[in-house]
RNA sequence: GGCCCCGUGGUGUAGCGGUUAGCACGCUGGCCUUUCACGCCGGUAGCGCGAGUUCGAUUCUCGUCGGGGCUACCA
């Protein structure tokens, strides 16, 4: 289906600020934000903070921020679920006065015990004028309420087994049920894109719809998230969070890449694609019906391909925001270098990092004292490491300042390493050592470019006689 | 317990009555190589089970088993 083929779908995203945005309701939100743009549609938010017990600012403000890191933006200003309470009682006052709900005392115990004894029928509950009842909706006794699901088809619920359902608190405020139907109807939702968990829920919803005499939206279930066990994802399965996918490294479009992916397919099964991309050939209907097992390993070679492939000065403006949100002192060190001096760094490092978290580690030593990495010492700055270091010292002593370069540079070691009989490797793991600190860096060559002759050769001069 | 959803290798998926069941991640053997990665080449492994429909079922139907969701005066 052609773009222009598409028709407008004006959807919402609507999480309960009960905490932190998960992988799931990331996917969630990420499918509908597809559907409203890749549809010249629109997408509004709807915090659910009807319980004022489980809902907080600090909660609400973590979320829109979890959206924001994964650019995906929504139309007009988030809507407060419980500032339209009045909208909420209003509706019920139109049902009560039509009798299609009544205040009804019944506890949950004789809820229960009438089941029993009706057979597990939908609980009906007899009308009352005492204080402290419930609004309940009158539900058929007949009937059966279909809900078309855009990814699951037509799922039969028969009305007999379904409660009078509460619609109003005892103190008039509206419950969870009753409010998305009026809300979704009122802020002219044409499609409501949700987890699969609200499937036993939608019955209910299209009653109400049915008693307020409203037409319904479309709706498309997706299936849940597990984790790597199988079971329901929960904090307990790592980065479970936007939050946490965010300090570990992850690029933004990395993260929508493969939550899109993780229920969907596209017919040609490509792998990588572009948010534009995404746009144009998600379609909800193609969703698979089977809940999916989050995997991070998957993630994290996405996420290496993205970080390859992006341009330098975004690379770079990346790693500075994860350095300030996780490290402060290297924050600065890397925003004090010279900007030439960090594109270098970045450049040589590049491909070889998966998630950001791994590419301070790799170029710190370019930007200050290296960490020292003891048992790397232990290991190369043997006897002949020594005599490598200080070959290598009198041998690069030769190359003046502007002549330092990967390029003159490793002629020269390659030469050394001839000249003195020993393999090349044995001669650059203790050069490595000595300037980075460590047996890991980027290519060494291009290290000691970018790290500077003066420095280099300071270092070289250091290890000769630190060594252990 | 009741209602509902789901079931292709370890993971995500393609498939839409006839395919050597494709792709990607992972795992694994090798190559490349100054480390670690990357990259390249090869390999491993799958239609939960049982009936039925059909000339023929991974594809359709039923059952069964397994997994999951809901079952609040929560959302």
């Amino acid at each position: 289906m052609s773009e222009l083929e598409k028709k407008p779908m004006r959807v919402r995203f609507a999480p309960s600020p009960t905490g932190a945005l998960h992988i799931g309701g990331a996917r969630t939100a990420l499918y509908n934000w597809l559907c409203a743009r890749g549809s010249g549609g629109a997408m509004v938010l709807r915090i659910e903070d009807t319980d004022r017990e489980r809902s907080s600012e600090a909660t609400i403000a973590q979320i829109l921020d979890a959206l924001r890191w994964l650019e995906l933006d929504w139309d007009g200003d988030p809507v407060s679920q419980f500032a339209r309470r009045d909208r909420h009682q209003a509706a019920i006052e139109r049902l009560l006065e039509q009798g299609k709900a009544y205040y009804d005392s019944a506890t949950a115990e004789q809820v229960k015990a009438w089941r029993a004894v009706n057979r597990g029928a939908g609980y009906r509950g007899r009308e009352t004028t005492a204080d402290g009842a419930a609004i309940r909706l009158r539900v058929p006794d007949s009937g059966t309420t279909v809900v078309d699901d855009r990814i699951r088809g037509e799922v039969r619920f028969e009305n007999r087994l379904l409660d009078d359902l509460v619609i109003a608190r005892a103190d008039g405020t509206a419950l969870y049920n009753f409010a998305v139907a009026v809300d979704d109807a009122e802020m002219e939702v044409s499609d409501v894109v949700r987890g699969e968990d609200h499937l036993s829920n939608t019955p209910k919803q299209l009653l109400v719809f049915a008693a307020l005499g409203i037409e319904p939206p479309r709706y498309a279930h997706i299936p849940l998230l597990h984790g790597p066990d199988g079971k329901k994802l929960s904090k307990r399965h790592g980065a479970a969070s936007v939050q946490e996918l965010r300090r570990s490294g992850y690029l933004p479009e990395a993260v929508r890449n493969y939550l899109a992916l993780l229920g969907w397919g596209a017919d040609d099964d490509e792998t990588l694609l572009s948010t534009d991309e995404l746009l144009r050939r998600f379609s909800i209907d193609r969703v698979g019906r089977s809940s999916a097992i989050f995997d991070e390993k998957k993630l994290r070679w996405i996420n290496g391909r993205y970080m390859r492939e992006s341009e330098l000065a975004a690379y770079e403006a990346r790693l500075a925001a994860h350095l300030e949100e996780g490290d402060r002192a290297a924050a600065a060190t890397f925003a004090a270098a010279d900007p030439a001096h960090r594109r270098a760094a970045l450049a040589i490092v590049q491909d070889k990092a998966q998630v950001l978290s791994e590419v301070w580690k790799l170029i710190a030593f370019l930007f200050g004292e290296p960490v020292r990495d003891d048992a790397a010492w232990k290991k190369v700055m043997v006897a002949d490491g020594e005599v490598a270091v200080a070959h290598t010292l009198s041998a690069l002593s030769a190359l003046g300042e502007s002549d330092f370069t990967a390029a003159r540079i490793e002629p020269v070691l390659r030469a050394l390493a001839e000249r003195e009989q020993i393999k090349l490797k044995n001669l650059l793991q203790p050069i490595r050592v000595a300037v980075s600190g460590g047996l890991v860096s980027p290519g060494l060559f291009e290290s000691l470019e970018v790290l500077g002759r003066e420095i280099s050769l300071s270092r070289l001069d250091a290890a000769r006689s630190s060594a252990p």
